[in-house]
DNA sequence: AACTCGGGGCA
DNA sequence: TGCCCAGAGTT
C-alpha cells in the first residue's frame, strides 16, 4: 500500500461520510465512558437515546449509584446485555470513586482496569474527552481496515498499529468514524456492496480473501 | 480462537 | 421470524 493509495482511499471515505455523525454525543469524559461501555452490540443512535435521558438526572458516578443495578438494567436495557453492563457500569462507578477520586483517568493503563472497559472504549475516552491521539479499533473498523489494505494485522492491537502508522495523526479521529461508516453501509460483514462501492478499484476484497 | 452475553430494531 | 448490532471477559 502507497502513501498516494493510502491519501486517495482517506479522501475518498471523507467525501463519502463527512458529513455523517460521528458517533456518541460527548458532554463529560464521565459520561462518554458510559455511554461507550454501553455502546457494545448496540447502535450508536439507540446509545444516545438512552444516555440523553439517563444523564438528565444520573450524570456522576453517585448518581448512578444511587439508582441500584436493577434500576439501572431499566434505564438501560434497550441497549442489550443490559444485566452484563449495568454490573460492569456499578463497579466502574466504584472504582472510580475510590481509586480514583471520582474523576475518570486519562491513561491507557488506568482505563482498562475498569470493568466493562477494553483497548476500544479506552481509545474512545482518550482520543475524545482528553485529546489524546488514538485510534479506536472496533469490529467495523478491524474488519474494513483489512479488506481495504489500510491494515492487514491479524488482530486488535496489530490493526491499530498499522493504521497509526499508515494514517497522519490529524486524521485518526475521523479515519474512526470513516471507516465505521463504510463498514455499516458498504462494507458489511455478510454480503459487502462490492460493486456499488466508491473503493472497489483499490482494494483487494471480492478477488482476495484476507 | 471461540464462545457468551441479549433485547430491540428492522426487513 | 430471522438477522444484526460503534465489545469485553472468560475458557
Amino acid at each position: 500500500m502507497t502513501k498516494k493509495n493510502i491519501k486517495l482511499i482517506l479522501a475518498t471515505l471523507e467525501d463519502l461520510y463527512g458529513g455523517e455523525q460521528c458517533g456518541l454525543d460527548f458532554k463529560t469524559p464521565f459520561e462518554l465512558l458510559i455511554a461507550t461501555i454501553l455502546s457494545a452490540q448496540c447502535t450508536d443512535v439507540r446509545v444516545n437515546i438512552v444516555t440523553n435521558e439517563l444523564f438528565k438526572t444520573y450524570d456522576t458516578p453517585k448518581a448512578i449509584l444511587s439508582l441500584g443495578e436493577a434500576g439501572l438494567v431499566g434505564k438501560i436495557k434497550t441497549c442489550g446485555l443490559a444485566n452484563t453492563k449495568a454490573k460492569n457500569i456499578i463497579l466502574t462507578c466504584e472504582q472510580l470513586l475510590t481509586n480514583f477520586n471520582g474523576v475518570v483517568p486519562a491513561t491507557m493503563e488506568e482505563l482498562i482496569t475498569l470493568p466493562g472497559v477494553g483497548r476500544k472504549t479506552a481509545n474512545v475516552v482518550l482520543s475524545n474527552a482528553f485529546g489524546v491521539p488514538a485510534i479506536a479499533v472496533d469490529t467495523h473498523v478491524f474488519r474494513v481496515s483489512k479488506r481495504i489494505g489500510l491494515a492487514s494485522g491479524k488482530t486488535v492491537l496489530e490493526v491499530e498499529k498499522e493504521l497509526m502508522k499508515n494514517i497522519p495523526k490529524e486524521k485518526w479521529s475521523m479515519a474512526h468514524h470513516w471507516l465505521i461508516w463504510h463498514g455499516r453501509k458498504c462494507c458489511t460483514a455478510r454480503n459487502p456492496n462490492c460493486v456499488n462501492c466508491a473503493l472497489l478499484k483499490r482494494c483487494n476484497y471480492g478477488t482476495q480473501n484476507f
